[in-house]
DNA sequence: TGTACATCAGTGAACGCGCGTTCACTGATGTAC
DNA sequence: TGTACATCAGTGAACGCGCGTTCACTGATGTAC
């Protein structure tokens, strides 16, 4: 059966536009990138790979893409909004002062678990991806870590923090939680693995929360 | 000029056994692989290239190797003795308990330049190599942690610390010496945002270190 | 409402190329006598 | 010391395959009248 009855099949039950149907084929694009890149990397992703898991021709695929670079990059923008709704949720939540790590760290690990794929590609691609794959990766990170120093405004006082110590403090948070997600990712289906890991980083957090309300910066 | 002739005139100039010109080939095998999959990952390295790069036929390569991933098993330990031998350097070092982390940055700093390439495939391959080559990374990585676990109870007294917190700490210095070494690995050839990126590391693991001298462990 | 034309997502053949792996080989080096 | 044979690092032809990209195309959907 061709693409084109199956098409006129799905158009007879289900009235769809030109435009929603080519919305579907470039979703199921990014999915099957996202899918077939999960055990190597962006780099080593073809675009036939890419258009035999969809069903289409490879010569369709630049119907939607130019090149596998230019995926990479719109599946970063995914990624990124994965984890921006992680942050919202974070945000959203309000409970006492002594639980917000714990409270966040249960956010982060929620997350990770639904959106495995996305925060998966971010921590290899940020490595290992195609140099401006990289660089998108990095440069959202870093505008993270700022938002976040803005967030612990919030939560200091600002009487004896430093901007500085503040953006370097937020620095080691993210850093310590895109370790923890890349250490949940790493050791899939091992419940008790996980809750070791989950534990201790939130015992790092406490330390790092202890060294932080001891801390005076200079001037 | 054929192989044999430049082995011959070699072999005549310089009396060379038929094991060292092997060892040789072997090395410039696992250099060129080294320097080639720098721009990419492992995984999307061809034993082709790899040959072309060397300067031998591809079949030659079976003569050393059996696979790619064998090749990257081997880089993988190259790498880690080159961390080794940090360790070393940092263990060697006796300063003076207050500059401990200052020095110990220092030479992670010199040493990640000096190896510049071992440290990038280690923090390349950790996330994105073949299954293999991932795992071998994080076991060596989880080793090292283990290590400097050790190492800690010998600077701090163990009466306030439990071993799994000290465990836990150890984790949280190593995660974010790593960072540093991939933030100096992301930003070659700019010496004033490494030179901020290096402070930067020196004023986080103070504030770990404040955190750690008040912390206690429960029980 | 019907018709004529434009758009454009997807097709399929074709290209030259690099891939991993096989195989029988060559000839310098190494060894046994 | 010289000779006859074994070893084995590297060769080169060949294979079938998947790669990205080109091109002219098809035919269902969309639009203007």
């Amino acid at each position: 059966m061709t693409v084109h009855t199956c098409a006129l099949i799905k158009s007879a039950l289900v009235t769809e536009t030109r435009g929603e149907r080519k919305e579907r084929t470039r979703r199921a694009i990014l999915d099957a990138a996202l899918q077939l890149c999960e055990d190597s990397s962006l780099v080593a992703l073809s675009l036939r790979q890419v258009a035999k898991e969809v069903g289409i021709v490879p010569t369709a695929f630049y119907r939607h893409f130019d090149s596998i670079e230019a995926l990479g990059l719109e599946l970063v923008d995914e990624s990124f909004a994965s984890l921006r709704a992680m942050l919202l949720d974070v945000r959203r939540s309000d409970p006492d002062f002594d639980d917000i790590i714990d409270s966040s760290i249960g956010i982060l690990v929620e997350h990770v678990h639904q959106q495995r794929a996305h925060f998966r590609f971010i921590v290899r691609e940020r490595a290992a991806g195609p140099p401006r794959v990289r660089e998108a990766i990095n440069a959202a990170i870093e505008q993270f870590e700022k938002e976040l120093a803005t967030d612990l405004v919030r939560l200091t006082g600002t009487t004896t923090w430093s901007p500085e110590d503040l953006q370097i403090l937020s620095g080691l948070i993210v850093t310590a939680m895109v370790g923890l997600a890349e250490a949940i990712l790493r050791n899939p289906d091992r419940p008790d693995a996980e809750k070791a890991i989950v534990e201790g980083a939130r015992v790092q957090l406490r330390m790092v929360l202890v060294g932080a309300l001891n801390w005076r910066s200079k001037r």
